[in-house]
RNA sequence: GGGCCGGUAGCUCAGCCCGGCAGAGCAGCGGACUUUUAAUCCGUUGGCCCAGGGUUCGAAUCCCUGCCGGCCCA
């Protein structure tokens, strides 16, 4: 035996080494399984109340997750997907090799198990085990059992780790996993086609964000990651597809924080002959009908906080809300320096290159989007801030777009689609003058979308939403890298 | 970018204020135990105290710089 003044690495490569040295493969090719955990227990339990005990045996495959000997007895606690059973190993029950197994076999390790069900005396269903085989060997020990793994940046860089010691992590995932599916669910019955559209791209456009830059070497040029999918989803709008959605990847060159990845995932959806009010509708309709589908009810909690989905939610216009909150009605800031001086004498933080549609988007996420708590759609936003959404008809400062924000976060961002190919190339223009003016977020114009507009584009009401943000919100998430797997962190 | 908090055994954490042999629980190792389940009992191994510099007779502990992480602010 080992004296135990090894390494515990050190210890289980001993064991590997001893059981390689008896015959014994630690990796095998192949393992027998005929029920998960769960359906070995509900399986023995129906069978108990209706007296036909005993069952034939069962294979059950797992990792051991907590050991027990009692003299000639052994527990193993066995974990898979399903859930957790217990197994009964007693030496009078097995082969001579099976007991010399059971030596070296640790918790981590996978292993797989044939026997009857029964009840313990102290009544856990459990496998009472003829044989045991391992399945593959562990090199490293599992975090503790008690407390699990706390350490934040372990549980992001090693999340395995994360998920096998702590089991509530692996339900957000489920949430998170079950919310898409959902989404793509609500958007198929209405008759949306789902669709995917380049990552890679010559000119990142269709939102206000950096990019990252890389290199394609066969073109020998720069492309760029996308920053939104809204333009060339739109082209297919063009193309006749009438009714459009892609669920996809975007990366932004920002910074990171608990409500920011570089890399995250939106929804993005189009639909002809459409405009914002109905786009609104879905919106509504479909963050229910989500919530519905993947926890069963339309009344979440999330930050303390309970929070009633149930449409319809109450429509506000920006500029109302901003009023609201802060007594400033931008409507009579027709230029930007009066609005500057008047903002940041809110405390709140300026600069030059701000424009009256930056200043405006300060107000509303310092003083109006943190007290958003219960679903509201804020509609109406300043035409600089959206240079592909369509004006209102009253007040071409304005254009017909909303925000839906639940939890004090933004979740949805959507609009009329600006679809007059002049009018379009203008507000190109006006970005780049922002851009000249130091504003390094302006929209980027794109001749190619322009041609495809000027073949004429339809009527259409277009849907961003934040993929992430909505999985926090339904997992009672505080950051976003509780809805993500591996979240960027440094080197 | 700024402020605050943290980094000590495989894991969870003490020790740091007030400098003086590196600690506990779990895991591991050895032993007892034929119905345990955070099993129990006896014994026991295990450390780049994040890194580098400084102060000091002496630094996990005090000071400086850096790295990584978290929270808050911008």
């Amino acid at each position: 035996m080992s004296g135990g003044k090894e390494t515990l690495q050190e210890q289980r490569r001993l064991k590997l080494r001893r059981l390689r040295e008896r015959g014994i493969d630690p990796y095998p090719r192949s393992c027998h399984r005929s029920h998960t955990a769960q359906e070995a227990a509900s399986l023995f339990e129906e069978a108990e109340r209706s007296g036909s005990l005993p069952l034939p045996d069962v294979s059950l495959t797992g990792r051991i997750v907590a050991r027990r000997g009692m003299g000639k007895l052994t527990f193993l606690d066995l974990r898979d997907s399903s859930g957790k059973v217990q197994l009964y190993l007693s030496t009078r029950n097995l082969s001579p090799e099976a007991q010399l197994l059971l030596q070296d076999l640790d918790i981590g390790d996978h292993v797989g198990a044939q026997g009857k069900m029964l009840r313990t005396r102290t009544g856990e269903v459990s496998l009472e085990a003829k044989d045991i085989v391992l399945l593959s060997k562990a090199l490293h020990p599992l975090p503790e059992k008690w407390h699990g793994l706390t350490d934040t940046e372990a549980r992001y860089r090693q999340r395995y780790l994360d998920l096998i010691a702590n089991q509530e992590v692996k339900s957000a995932f489920q949430v998170r996993s079950r919310v898409i599916a959902a989404i793509r669910c609500f958007l198929d019955s209405r008759g949306f086609l789902e669709v995917e559209t380049p990552v890679l791209q010559s000119k990142a456009g269709g939102a206000m964000a950096r990019p990252f830059i890389t290199h394609h070497n066969a073109l020998d040029r720069d492309l760029y990651l996308r920053i939104a999918t809204e333009l060339h989803l739109k082209r297919l709008i063009i193309g006749g597809l009438d009714k459009v959605y892609e669920i996809g990847r975007i990366f932004r060159n920002e910074g990171i924080d608990s409500r920011h990845n570089p890399e995250f995932t939106t929804l993005e959806s189009y639909q002809a002959y459409a405009d914002y009010r109905d786009v609104m509708a879905m919106v509504e309709e479909m963050v229910a009908a989500v919530a519905g589908d993947v926890l069963g009810v339309a009344k979440i909690s999330y930050n303390g906080q309970e929070i009633d989905l149930t449409p319809p939610w109450p429509r506000l216009a920006l500029r109302e809300a901003i009023l609201q909150r802060t007594g400033i009605d931008f409507q009579e800031y027709r230029d930007a320096d009066a609005l500057r001086a008047k903002v940041a004498s809110l405390d709140i933080q300026v600069d030059k290159a701000m424009g009256r549609g930056k200043l405006i988007d300060r107000l509303l996420s310092e003083k109006v989007e943190p007290n958003l708590i219960q679903p509201i759609f804020l509609l109406d936003y300043p035409t600089e801030l959206s240079p592909l959404a369509k004006a209102k008809p009253q007040d071409p400062s304005l254009v017909e777009r909303f925000e839906a924000f639940i939890g004090g976060m933004e979740i949805a961002n959507a609009f009329t689609e600006l679809n007059d190919p002049v009018e379009q190339r203008e507000r190109f223009a006006q970005q780049a003058r922002l851009r000249q003016a130091g504003d390094e977020e302006a929209d980027l114009p794109d001749e190619d979308f322009l041609q495809a507009m000027e073949y004429g584009m339809p009527p259409c009401g277009g849907l961003g939403v934040g993929i992430d943000r909505l999985a926090m919100l339904l997992t009672d998430s505080p950051s976003i890298r509780d809805v993500i797997l591996f979240p960027q962190m440094r080197d």
